[in-house]
DNA sequence: GAGCCCATGTAATCAGTTACATGATTAC
DNA sequence: GTAATCATGTAACTGATTACATGGGCTC
């Protein structure tokens, strides 16, 4: 999906809290981002420079012994601009790659049994997903009235624990389908 | 996502049907395939070029006059064991970038109303879809006694019923908690 | 002593999109 | 006459991943 650089974005909204170097903007995004929106260190230190380049962000740098020197990055005013611009224009459309519905469509080219196989591999691979997701949810109900932006993190956290709880219902019933088929044969 | 050029399997799998042309294999794709894994034009003629190279798919050529001629894939031996190993091994981890949760995640930088705007958007985008899921749901289950092969699309549609549907709770749930936010406000 | 965390980055490669080029036929 | 459908393709570009490079400090 090219086009325009997204990558900055979340990199923006990210030092709109607070100042960081790539490496903890990759922690957070790993862990609260990831989910939706995943972006390796490959991208982040480029798309630093870019954006320095483009002054959306300027940077300080903190001297280390034995480690890489910190490079702490801040958003500027027209960093800040250009957050606000892109918040403010209708969200593009989903991008998905899923392999398992390839698969799936697929699937009569093998034995119902791998199908069966499959789709439970699939699902016990996002059972640990959901759980993630609700403790998530958790923590963020108690610190909810700590600040704003909290209920906009619940919301995406919402999101996913809907996605993924479908996800779930749809290898239950895909399963149980073919099961009874299975049955149906002998 | 890149390594191993995954385009191959989706025209496998439709080449194993029946012999088509890029062109019939970008309209299938469009239709029924589209939802979870899009391909465009740019990707289909030069993997079908790769494929006959890698001898999965072999063509035969029809003349035309006035249009290009129609050059008419189908797949070989060699193609059917790839399309089978392929479907032997579990499914790749699903790939999404979704858009509407990254800018509701920094959704705090603009207006409670701004959100609502975004997330309403965002539904009624996607009301069109699941509306789209469900016809298409009908037309599987009259026939879904002359193929084996319908039950596994009628899969694949299912799921995109599922989590189409996530998609619309979330939204009157998420647009439900930031009027109620905002109300609180006044 | 093995492995993870911190911390930076580059280069190679691959995946995917968009724009361009061509042009007849058919339906509204 | 205008737009869609049929039918092929290439080239330029951008997005994204993976592998490589470096190396100290800390925990088990």
């Amino acid at each position: 999906m090219p086009k325009e650089n997204k990558t900055v974005y979340p990199i923006l909204g990210l030092l709109n809290h607070k100042n960081m170097t790539g490496y903890d903007i990759k922690k957070r995004i790993d862990e609260e981002i990831g989910f939706f929106w995943d972006i390796g260190f490959g991208q982040i230190y480029p798309t630093l420079k870019y954006m320095e380049k483009e002054e959306l962000v300027t940077n300080r740098i903190e001297a280390s012994d034995g480690r890489p020197n910190r490079i702490v990055y801040s958003i500027t005013d027209r960093g800040r601009e250009e957050l606000k611009k892109w918040l403010m224009v209708p969200a593009e459309k989903e991008y998905v790659k899923y392999e398992i519905l390839l698969k799936t469509f697929f699937g009569n080219v093998v034995s119902t049994s791998e199908n069966i196989k499959r789709i439970e591999d699939f699902k016990s691979r996002n059972q640990g997903n959901l759980a993630m997701l609700k403790g998530f949810k958790e923590n963020l109900l108690e610190v909810l009235d700590y600040s704003d932006d909290h209920m906009y993190y619940l919301l995406t956290v919402m999101f996913g624990e809907k996605v993924h709880g479908a996800y779930l219902e749809w290898a239950d019933e895909a399963v149980a389908m073919l099961k009874s088929k299975e049955e149906k044969r002998e």
